[in-house]
DNA sequence: CGGCGTTGTTGCGCCAGAGCAAACTTTGGC
DNA sequence: GCCAAAGTTTGCTCTGGCGCAACAACGCCG
């Protein structure tokens, strides 16, 4: 296993407050590994063996139904940590992950957390602080699907994914990662058609551009306001 | 202040762990609070001053979209922390918290908070599986909202009210506080009226018996049935 | 005990968006 | 360079449940 240079981690979330020496004792235990595209790294329902920090590319979670159908949970972003199962007490991984590009992560075994935590208490108050975060998301997440229109969360999305992980390019900002509209589509508990529907006319518009498995959001601005919008109000006002 | 009896609150997922020592030192930090029937305890967006465990009544969580809707973010049952912002790196409180019922509370200030995680790192563990569980029901909660029809999501909703909340009474189960049909709609996603009109329906099928804001689930196995139930099938089978 | 505010019920029309179907396009594998 | 698979687009139909409106029942307070 190859040791990892501290000084690349120490300023994730996870390791904030800690010196080199606790760092390397930490990072002593983990090991990296390489995540092939569209590869899982770990499957629901399966013995939570591992927890992760991710340093390269980015990594999809998602929840798979009894029924079949998928709901994607989030998307991870270089430096979060993921498949933390064992820390918020759960036996089980509660989703599948899974590398939508060829990606890298540190890997620590379950069974170093509650050692890790019991010598260092500030993992638990930073990832207390993660899972935090998270929730706040997902409560986020419940009020616009409670709130808002289709168009308006696809927007919400959209916005999010380029803030998490977008590129600056020529005509805008790029999500940096492959996303099809089907995975939108499980963000934002719609269907992939209404999701195509809904991108091609911010197309026509000139708000974005986009092809197989890409997005450009050529107007983020626009896309805001869109998304701030009442269902009531429109762009051009309607005449009485 | 009335100094509380450790032995009350010892086996709460907060404090599972502690001593009596330790549980006393901490306790000796808390106020006692009553919370008077529809009051709010603290309001979304106001700082983060204190934070609470619930010994006696319900209080309700909910979230105000700047358009001015409301969404239930949660109920929160004796023994529960509520209002930990802090611990979770927040400034402000991210929803109004309500009595629904008069209630009885412990609160520490904010403060407190770090000091006492410092010298009892056990508390941020525990707090961390807390808000795990609480991500894990938000999830849930999204899963529903994406997959699920309204009639589905209003059973499972009533039946998780009924199992954190539920009294034992003559014909079934009462959930334990007074909700209103708007309550579960903003629970839900869906509007009063659809609540209502479910709510009649499964009153007239024996599933539930119902008043002024008041359930009773008569027949909690077959709401649960009808919560699993598939769109496509149905109880009375179609005849092709 | 009567009036009034709050909560719940119900009928009706409409539409956002789901479901279905089919064609088209890109891309990676061989 | 060709083919199969995966992803995307688009038209049409249908419906769950929302919005509106009016009313009814309950319980609180003077």
């Amino acid at each position: 296993m190859a040791t990892l240079d501290p000084s690349l981690v120490a300023h994730l979330p996870l390791f904030s407050g800690f010196g080199a020496d606790q760092l390397g004792e930490i990072l002593r235990e983990a090991r990296s590994l390489r995540l092939a595209k569209n590869n899982a790294v770990f499957e629901q329902g399966e013995d939570a063996h591992s927890f992760f920090v991710l340093l390269h590319g980015h990594v999809r979670a998602s929840k798979t139904t009894p029924a079949g159908e998928q709901v994607v949970v989030r998307y991870v972003a270089p430096g979060e940590t993921f498949g933390v199962a064992t820390a918020i007490g759960l036996q089980r991984y509660p989703a599948t992950a899974t590398a939508v590009d060829d990606s890298v992560a540190l890997a620590w075994p379950s069974t170093a957390w509650p050692r890790l935590v019991e010598k260092f208490p500030a993992l638990a108050v930073n990832t207390l602080q993660t899972v935090g975060n998270r929730l706040q998301e997902s409560h986020t997440r419940v009020v616009e699907m409670s709130t808002q229109q289709v168009e308006q969360r696809i927007a919400h999305a959209l916005l999010r994914l380029a803030k998490q992980s977008g590129r600056k390019v020529e005509h805008g900002v790029e999500i940096d990662f492959p996303i099809s509209r089907q995975d939108i589509a499980q963000m934002t508990g719609t269907t992939l058609h209404t999701v195509s529907r809904t991108l091609s006319g911010w197309e026509q518009r000139g708000l974005i551009e986009s092809g197989r498995q890409r997005i450009v959001l050529r107007e983020p601005h626009k896309l805001l306001v869109l998304a701030e919008e009442t269902p009531g109000e429109s762009t051009s006002p309607t005449r009485p």
